[in-house]
DNA sequence: AGCAAAGTTAAACAAACGTTTAATTTAAAC
DNA sequence: GTTTAAATTAAACGTTTGTTTAACTTTGCT
């Protein structure tokens, strides 16, 4: 995997934030010059394109998010409910993380024209529930989990209401309970609500007997 | 409310489905001209600009979803998981038959500066947590509900799910449940699993005793 | 028929787009 | 110090963009 000097990784951010916040094509490479003080002419000289950069923004991200998954779920001593439980916490802490690449990822996912980019994000959600489903069948099967339950569909529970929080964000931010609280309070705030949510979602709808 | 010619209502649809697919800035109005089999002028001339056709689009699929809205639960002899499921099933039923135009809201909420568009997303959104929460609160006070419930990241799990299920249908049709049906078998199939999955999330997070 | 408004068209518009060029500066190697 | 490659720049490239123009046709009304 190639490594990227600090004037790459400069464009490398700065692009992220804006295709984040303006859509690839509402983005442009003059745009991404200007925010990163480069000229032009090196972002096709560092990365070929400026398809080529989405892509080099997506493979950067996606090998930590690969690695991520991997190390989600290692300790085996834990019972199921707190595999899920530990396992929603780190994903919330990731996705509240890198906000700018979720973005993307968002808008990306919604394209109808297959490309590179759409074929990783769904292969890591592939990957997601690698990792989910077998912590569920076993549970169910030792009968610790609730049966008759769509694991599929509640991955994308999962993945749906963190993503929509994303978008959210302005809404809440100016809510009673977080109006005064700093940046970095807010912050934990909106990680201990969703996580807290999401734990509570899972544990209900697993152990629910119907 | 103004009312579209049959060119106008088909230049509003052709541009409902690309903008959906390919996004707003990803669609040119030569495309929309080509595809609707109209002069491009006639985009300027019905509707103003680029900026004002998608806002068009907004306005009349608003109007119906703000319509819908206020229809959803009118019957009060249903008891509230009755309500609940109800609301779930028009809902699911809505979403997925206005599938283009969710895929721009989609797209659109993700912006980062403001717009007429973005603001009647989230008041669309304000309304339905109008609807969603007295029936909670009310099921809560009469003891039938579970009491520590956050209705409203309940509410964006429901927003969540739905709309992350719109992307993903490329890879569900292929799954070996769906292979083998037709469109709209799949169609039903799909409201049917998706539906299921919300009112079993809601019933057990509403009534679960942690 | 005659007239005014609405509808429709091909062509042109300037601006913005992503990318490339060619010249110049910086850095590294011998 | 000379040479070679990498980095950086301003300018120009040809397209494509959204929008407008001006001429023309159709429509509806009296």
């Amino acid at each position: 995997m190639e490594e990227y000097s600090e004037k790459q990784l400069s464009i490398l951010m700065v692009a992220e934030r804006l295709f984040a916040d303006q859509g690839f094509h509402g983005t442009s490479v003059r745009d991404i010059a200007q925010e990163a003080d480069v000229n032009i002419a090196m972002i096709s000289y560092y990365f070929g394109s400026k398809d080529k950069l989405l892509e080099s923004i997506f493979k950067y991200r996606m090998e930590a998010s690969r690695k991520f998954i991997n190390e989600l779920v290692e300790n085996d001593t834990m019972e199921p409910l707190e595999k899920i439980n530990s396992l929603i916490d780190r994903f919330v802490l990731k996705i509240l993380g890198e906000q700018h690449f979720q973005c993307i990822m968002s808008r990306e996912q919604l394209n109808s024209q297959q490309s590179p980019v759409r074929d990783l994000i769904w292969q890591l959600k592939g990957e997601m529930l690698g990792i989910l489903r077998p912590i569920v069948s076993s549970a169910q099967d030792a009968g610790i989990f609730y049966k008759d339950v769509d694991v599929e569909m509640l991955m994308t529970s999962l993945f749906g209401t963190i993503h929509q929080v994303i978008p959210a964000q302005h809404i809440l931010r100016n809510s009673p309970e977080a109006k005064d609280l700093n940046d970095d309070e807010y912050r934990t705030y909106l990680r201990n609500r969703v996580s807290t949510h999401l734990k509570k979602l899972f544990k209900a709808i697993l152990t629910h007997e119907f």
